[in-house]
DNA sequence: AGTTTTGTGTACTGATTGGTACAATGAACT
DNA sequence: AGTTCATTGTACCAATCAGTACACAAAACT
C-alpha cells in the first residue's frame, strides 16, 4: 500500500534490542549510541520509526509488560490467590534465568532514581508500581468474595506486600543473587500468607 | 597548623548537602551544578575538597551509612534477632520521615542500572547489598546458638529474606507509598517469622 | 522510463557532561 | 609590612549527550 523504500530491519526484533538496553541500563543509562548499536539501525532510522529516546522507551516499556512480565496477568488468573502469588513469584525468578546482564525489573530499575530529564519516566514506573499494587488487592478482594481468602483480610496491606517482596526480588537480581536462592527466598514470603 | 587560606564551608555539612543529592538522583543522575548548588560551593572547592564525582559519591555513600543508616547497626545489638529485624523494619520507615524528595534507600536506588561510567559504582552497590545480607546471617546463627532462634533455621534464606523485604520497601518508599502503609507490609512480613 | 515517496547513512547541531587552568583572595606565618 | 600558600571564582576544556539536515538509495506508482 505505501510507496517509499521498505523499512530494512524488523521493528519488533529491533525494540526486544532496545527494551534488552534499557532493562540493563535504565533509561538514562541508556545511551543512543548503545541504543542504535544494539538495534542494528542508526539514528534517524531509530527516529522515524520510534519518535525519540522517551518514545522508545514506552514502546519498550509496552513491550516488557506484554512480553517478559505477561506471566503477570496470566498468574492472576490462577484459580486461588495464593496460587497466584506463587505463580508470580515463580514466574518472575523463572523470567531472571535467560537473561544474562539486564537482570532485575525494568519497572524497578528502570528510572528509580534520575536527573531532572528523566522525572516524567520516573514518575510514569512510580505510578505503574502503584497500580501493580491496586491490581493485586482488587484480586485479593475478590478472592475474599470467594472464601478463598479469610473474611477480614486486609488485602491493600497483602497487595502491598507482594508488590514489595517482588520489588525486592528484582533488587536481589540486579545485585547478581543466584536464581536458588530467590526461590527459597520466595518460598519463606509465602509463610506470611493468611491462613 | 596549615598556612594558607582556610576553608570557607563546612565539609560535614556540604557532605550532608551531596548525600542529598545523590540519594533523590542516584549517582549517574546527579549533576555537578546540581551538587555544587546544593553544597553551596563551586567545583573547584569540591575537587579540592573530595577529589572527582567517584570519590564524592563514597563520602557521601559512608555518611550515609554512619548517619541515617546507623540505626542498621545498633538494630543488630538488639538481645532477639526477631527484635532486631523488627527494629531495623522500623528504622528504615522512620528514617524516610523526614525526608521530602530523596526517599528510598541509597545504596538500592544509587545505581541499580546505569550506563558503562558507573560501572564500578554500580558494583560496589551491589556487593554492598550483598554483604549486608551476609551480616544479617552471622547475627541469625549467633541468635541460632543461644536457642534464641529454633535449631534447623535456614539462616541464609532468612538472612536474604530479610534482605529482599528491606529492598523491597525502599522501592515502596521511592515510589511515594506512605509510611503507615510502609508499616502495614513490615508488620505482615514478620509473619514470616520462623516460630 | 520517469516521478514520487519513503528509508538510510553521513555529518552535523547546540546543549550539557565531568574536569581544570589561572588569577585573585585572604588567613597564618616571619 | 611582607611572604607564603591553600582556597576561591571565573572561564575554559574535550568529550558526550539527544536530536536533525541533507544528500543518496530504493521501492511503488503513472
Amino acid at each position: 500500500m505505501p510507496s517509499g523504500r521498505m523499512r530494512q530491519f524488523d521493528a519488533e526484533v529491533a525494540l526486544d534490542r532496545a527494551l534488552e538496553v534499557f532493562w540493563a541500563r535504565g533509561y538514562q543509562g541508556a545511551t543512543l549510541p548503545e541504543l542504535t548499536k544494539a538495534m542494528g539501525i542508526n539514528r534517524p532510522s531509530l527516529y522515524a520509526a520510534f519518535g525519540n529516546k522517551e518514545q522508545l522507551f514506552r514502546k519498550a516499556l509496552d513491550r516488557y509488560q506484554t512480553g517478559p512480565m505477561s506471566f503477570l496477568s496470566e498468574a492472576l488468573k490462577e484459580p486461588t490467590a495464593r496460587g497466584a502469588v506463587e505463580t508470580i513469584f515463580s514466574g518472575f525468578i523463572r523470567m531472571q534465568r535467560e537473561r544474562k546482564k539486564a537482570r532485575g525489573c525494568l519497572i524497578v530499575s528502570g528510572a528509580l532514581a534520575c536527573g531532572e530529564e528523566a522525572e516524567t519516566v520516573r514518575r510514569e514506573l512510580a505510578q505503574l508500581r502503584q497500580s501493580t499494587v491496586a491490581v493485586f488487592r482488587k484480586r485479593f478482594e475478590r478472592a475474599v468474595d470467594n472464601g478463598d481468602l479469610p473474611k477480614g483480610t486486609d488485602c491493600a496491606t497483602l497487595a502491598r506486600y507482594v508488590a514489595t517482596v517482588l520489588g525486592g526480588l528484582a533488587v536481589q537480581a540486579a545485585s547478581g543473587t543466584p536464581e536458588k536462592e530467590l526461590r527459597r527466598v520466595a518460598t519463606l514470603a509465602m509463610r506470611a500468607w493468611p491462613s
